[in-house]
DNA sequence: AGTGCGTTTGATAACGCTGTCATTCCAAGC
DNA sequence: GCTTGGAATGACAGCGTTATCAAACGCACT
């Protein structure tokens, strides 16, 4: 049965009823009979009927899909995870989702002039911006110009128009920190995300506020510049454990740094976490599959992303008037990449140190 | 200029055409004079035209969308890989691109609901399947009934029915293989893929190829199963390394299974490479993050998704008539985590010995 | 000038649905 | 029984394109 072509008409028909009252029982409009939706909806399953959404779109001026516009990431692992999210609710809510990579790394186009085509040419009916796109004001402004609803993942800042989501990252950092006092470190360094991301930020403040409760100064020698990605993770955990007074942990603001931080680690034949601990953030795959594996705040990207989404059809279907914004926690996830510091430091045996200098 | 509103119907009076006219600018069709498609062109850039694309869809009865199915991987960043390629080449082409994760973990509904989802819902005018999808008998039966192109990446066989992509794994397990015989190795264990994947297959054949050509015997206590995800690596490789005469190099059939064999390798307190060396496959981005990085046979997932969905898209617009098989050569990529054998293997120092039982 | 034929153009009918508004139905109230 | 008003239903006009087919055009030949 069913070979995809019925239309409404034919539905219309077998029930015995008007087009008008099949494309309500399909919109799931009030006003129709009990007994009447009964009979549509059986003769629709008979003939196995899908409204075309071309024709739906156009009569009714949507298009019943969302735009998720992202920049290629260098936070590992991310946008796969935030897309599961998104496109959990989309699938649930009948909505389709549309994937627009943009910026430097992701295929030539602005980011402000992807924003436009989604807009423009593919007509989403909302768009859901990622860090650090979310933050970029002639993006916003597109959207703006255009009255697209919009949702935005980690946002540096809330605007009052669009929903958001985002992480409790200054408590979950302070939370790492705190960990990491708590089993006597000390000299705790830290290497700052990209700081385009709002997260960055809050990440550090939570670092620093874990040692001020502590008494412990900043010491700037200790700072590191990072931008989220593993090299970067990598380049500054070298520099930070060739430090005469090198720290005795690192805590880096996502965990593909942090990656690069036990690699760095590695590299001087420094043990981790016996010579130096290492944290990250975000509880990536990568976590899990570094060795040792990492200690890190388990951002729960998925559920965000999808939470996010949920609201945003929510406003685009009038049931919300405001937009919500909404905080997650990160909890922390104990592995063995942090440990309590050695008393002192044996040198260790360097690992890898007949490695061939390869390709 | 341009509030995105201009209708075909602006654009016809300001050019002094009919829309058909118009039309036939937009869509490229032939028989129109030079100076008219120009006139036309001025106008639809004055007034910022945009066609609509559920009215082309509508009247047209295509939706210029492809769908791409996709079980949630075991194979770590490969389908953002193939999604990144894939996208290059619809965005270029006009075409917008449809997700659809499924499968078991990929979000409730069965692959072959899913790609039926795609048919008669969404209908997109074709769809890109991803390994293992590719050979689901069901996922093809549902396209094939609906007449729906379709084009594979990395099928275990071709059909002569749609475009197809896949790697030389053969050659290039049997180049890794060779490349491992030629430093000194001996005892080589194989870590298998998938059974799903065509890919697992080929590649454990290249291995056993090249064992062959240098007339080393196959030794079944030294191929184990693995599932392409990283801790189904780390078990193969930890039970093969308890061996009584245990590898002196693991070559694991992906980069994440290899990624756990060198976790596995750590946990015993083996140096990597030297006490063993892991060698895996794809190149993915985790192949140069784990310490040491991966010895590895790079597969062009991005230029492979790329190339097949240029397929796809030529067929649909009847610009080929047969079906194209591409194959995609994988260069070796020597990276730190091999090396020569040790003559004797002494006991190393294992690394991270105090590390807490975690959670 | 007239004829023929391929090229260029346009009038108009779909495409399958939703929005608007009129109509019908039905139970309650007088 | 007769009104009344809200709930249920239907007729019909778009929505903005493409497809069909006919008409007009322009050029090479008689």
């Amino acid at each position: 049965m069913a070979s995809g072509k019925a239309t409404i008409t034919d539905v219309a028909a077998r029930a015995g009823v008007s087009i008008k009252t099949v494309s309500r029982v399909m919109n799931r409009e009030p006003n129709v009979r009990a007994g009447t939706r009964q009979r549509v909806r059986e003769a629709a399953v008979a003939l196995g009927y899908e409204p075309n959404p071309a024709a739906r779109g156009l009569a009714s001026r949507r298009t019943f899909s969302l735009g998720l516009l992202y920049e290629n990431p260098h936070e590992f692992g991310y946008t796969q995870r935030a897309f599961e999210g998104v496109f959990a609710n989309c699938a649930s809510a009948g909505y389709t989702l549309l994937l627009l990579p943009c910026g430097a790394d992701g295929g030539g186009a602005s980011a402000a002039d992807s924003a436009l085509h989604l807009v423009t040419h593919t007509r989403v009916d909302g768009v859901i911006l990622t860090a650090p796109l979310c933050d970029d004001d002639r993006v916003l402004e597109v959207l703006r110009e255009r009255d697209t609803p919009t949702a935005r993942i980690a946002p540096g800042k809330t605007d009052g128009l669009s929903c958001t989501v985002r992480a409790g990252d200054r408590a979950a950092a302070r939370a790492v920190t705190d960990h990491l006092l708590a089993l006597g470190h000390r000299r705790i360094a830290f290497v700052k995300g990209d700081p385009r991301h709002g997260a960055s930020a809050a990440r550090f403040a939570g670092y620093r506020e874990g040692l001020q409760a502590n008494e412990i100064a900043l010491d700037a020698t200790l700072i590191a510049e990072g931008l989220f990605d593993f090299d970067s993770g990598r380049r500054a955990a070298l520099a930070l454990l060739n430090l005469p007074r090198r720290p005795t942990a690192i805590f880096a603001a996502n965990d593909d740094m942090a990656a690069g931080a036990i690699a760095a680690a590695h590299a001087l034949g420094l043990a981790v976490p016996t010579a130096v601990s290492v944290a990250g953030f975000d509880d990536s795959p990568i976590a899990a599959r570094t060795w040792p594996p990492l200690c890190t705040a388990r951002q729960p990207v998925f559920e965000m992303a999808a939470a996010v989404t949920g609201d945003l059809i929510a406003q685009l279907r009038g049931e919300i008037d405001a937009p919500r914004h909404r905080v997650f926690d990160c909890p922390l996830v104990l592995r063995e990449s942090v440990s309590a510091p050695a008393t002192s430091l044996p040198a260790c045996q360097p690992q890898g140190t007949e490695r061939h200098a390869a390709s």
